[in-house]
RNA sequence: GGCCUUGUGGUCAAGCGGUUAAGACGGCGCCCUCUCACGGCGCAAUCCCGGGUUCGAUUCCCGGCAAGGUCACCA
């Protein structure tokens, strides 16, 4: 068969000779070890914290090896793309502090683009051009339907489904039928002849996994499709290979088609690159775990986290702790280091699947605002409430030594022994509502309402806005007493019967009085930040209610 | 079903032939205490199972089992 005139025929024209293209692409001019990365999503706009697992990995690979991270658009298949998505995926990712060096939309250099996979038509078809003539790829007419028998039948008989050897019935169309075909304008597709034999087995050295087993491939896989755009698997060799692409660290469900790469890097003459397979974040379903995903986890995506008010340094330190066994004592033992100067491993990376835990995020991210000043508390408040807040909330802003005083209570006093109450925004917000407006709805009280309004009437005649913390609370132990409440606590512990309650029970009915809440930081404190007319007029309020 | 990967407490995990099997989150209890939060101190684990190898196996080998991934003109 004249495998060049069928080339010609099934891609007609001139296209640069393939060694034009190691010329436009050379070898990229960098420093010993260092690493170039990738991300490179499919532009739906969609990016879930299973995205930002792997960007991190890829983040931290590139910049601390000295290399380069770039973006690009895997837009090959015309039926997922979506408006505006690339956008949004930077600005999310931005928002976590992941940084691309070039690539789609990134201010540069940018001479190893086009970073659109739809504009480098012309790069991949010179390279199936070539494939062609070469007798290693070649049209396949097969429609839809009969696939869709073969693997009927493949799966019936037992045999592993496919495109492959005996099955691969176009792999073996004399020169007749495929003009014949041709003349007759049906449509096809370009796959690649494999030499591949599954018996053989060899080893191969994953970043992450270490030495795994793989078997060649021989599936004689569509490169090309219909409408004349490649598949991932061979947009994947090209690019990467072009792009100078180092250390490939993508999500294990590629694992799978590793066989495919290695087969397709070899057949085109390309040097592989090396491969990280990581373990995909999971999620709790039912009695199951499984990956996350885009339709059902909706929940799961960055924007939440946005909206929600999550600390973007606590979410990657999270990602961190799950990334990098070692991360976390790391942390611990030094604090106040830049994150960056953690020296993130591949081979550290977990082997097995991770299930996302909440609780984990969120007392990270308690700790993570406990080192905030209250000026970047607030700054961090304000960000979040101009983005995501109510109009009230908004508002809350408007008197920033207001807010100040407000924060220096409750996020306690520094060090050791700050309070831990915040774990994002939205939540804090709600924490620190009753300092701006009066509580819509109060808590239950243990105390029963006579004898709340007789506690609030007696603790009404005696109050005095000026006494001290400890001179106020001192006559709270008089109202509780007068009362038939017992003043000491250990007093009541030792004889619960010969009391109505403690001074604890008198200060929950003032708290929740004042506040709505049954927990709060310390309550004078929040007296005087309310200021002796708004704290009075509260207790006013309660009274009458009881 | 075939193939690949993984299997240490509820979760994330250290551990690499001899350990009282780290630590963190969560849970529970106690202390501190006007509540909460913080902080402090405790408690809870037949290392998936069965065979080997070995004086000795969580660690090595084999066989099960379980979980996950994947088998597209989607990435």
């Amino acid at each position: 068969m004249d495998y060049k005139a069928l080339a010609e025929r099934l891609l007609p024209g001139n296209y640069p000779e393939l060694s034009n293209f190691e010329e436009l692409y050379p070898p990229r001019d960098l420093p010993k070890g260092a690493e170039v990365t990738r991300l490179a999503p499919s532009p739906t706009g969609f990016i879930h914290l299973g995205n930002l697992f792997v960007a991190i990995a890829n983040e931290r690979i590139a910049h601390q090896s000295g290399g380069v991270l770039y973006l690009r658009i895997e837009d090959t298949d015309e039926k997922r793309k979506v408006e505006g998505a690339v956008e949004a995926v930077k600005n999310a990712l931005r928002y976590f502090d992941i940084r691309f060096d070039e690539g789609a939309e990134i201010e540069g250099e940018n001479k190893y683009g086009p970073y659109y996979q739809r504009q480098r038509a012309d790069i991949y078809r010179a390279f199936v051009k070539d494939l062609i003539a070469r007798g290693r790829a070649y049209p396949c007419f097969c429609t839809e339907e009969e696939l869709a028998a073969l693997r009927e039948r493949q799966v019936a008989e037992k045999k592993i489904t496919g495109y492959y050897g005996e099955y691969a019935k176009c792999r073996n169309l004399s020169e007749e039928e495929i003009y014949a075909n041709l003349d007759a304008g049906k449509p096809y597709v370009i796959r690649l002849k494999s030499m591949g034999d599954p018996e053989h087995k060899l080893t191969f050295h994953d970043e992450i996994k270490g030495d795994i087993t793989v078997t060649e491939n021989d599936q004689d896989v569509v490169i090309l499709k219909s409408d004349g755009i490649p598949t991932y698997h061979f947009a994947h060799a090209i690019d990467d290979h072009f792009m100078r692409t180092t250390l490939v660290i993508r999500g294990e469900e590629w694992l799978a088609s590793l066989p495919i790469h290695l087969e397709l890097f070899d057949v085109l003459g390309f040097r592989r690159p090396r491969y990280g397979h990581n373990c995909s974040l999971m999620k709790q379903d039912g009695e199951t775990r499984r990956k996350l995903s885009k339709r059902k986890d909706p929940e799961l995506s960055l924007e939440f986290y946005r909206k929600e008010g999550y600390f973007a340094r606590a979410v990657k330190v999270y990602m961190l702790t799950l990334l990098n066994s070692n991360f976390e004592e790391w942390y611990r033992k030094n604090p106040d280091a830049p994150l960056e100067s953690f020296r993130f491993s591949a081979s550290k990376m977990s082997k097995s699947g991770t299930l996302f835990d909440l609780d984990k995020l969120n007392d990270i991210s308690a700790d993570e605002f406990a080192r905030l000043s209250e000026e970047e508390m607030a700054a961090f408040l304000k960000e979040w409430a101009m983005e995501y807040g109510t109009d009230a909330q908004k508002a809350y802003f408007d008197d920033m030594d207001y807010m100040k005083s407000v924060l220096t209570l409750c996020m306690g006093t520094t060090g050791k022994k700050r309070r831990k109450d915040f774990k994002t925004a939205s939540q804090a917000m709600e924490l620190i509502s009753y300092f701006f407006a009066r509580p819509e709805s109060h808590e239950s009280y243990r105390v029963s309402p006579e004898d709340r309004k007789a506690l609030l009437e007696s603790y009404l005649k005696t109050y005095d806005h000026a006494d001290d913390s400890q001179g106020w609370f001192a006559k709270l132990k008089e109202v509780a007493s007068a009362n038939g409440f017992a003043a000491e606590m250990k007093a009541y512990k030792a004889d619960p019967a010969a009391y109505k309650g403690s001074v604890a029970d008198v200060a929950e009915v003032l708290r929740i009085a004042v506040t709505g809440k049954a927990n709060t930081p310390d309550l004078w404190t929040i007296l005087h930040i309310l200021g002796k007319e708004e704290a009075t007029a509260r207790i006013l309020a309660a009274r009458e209610e009881a």
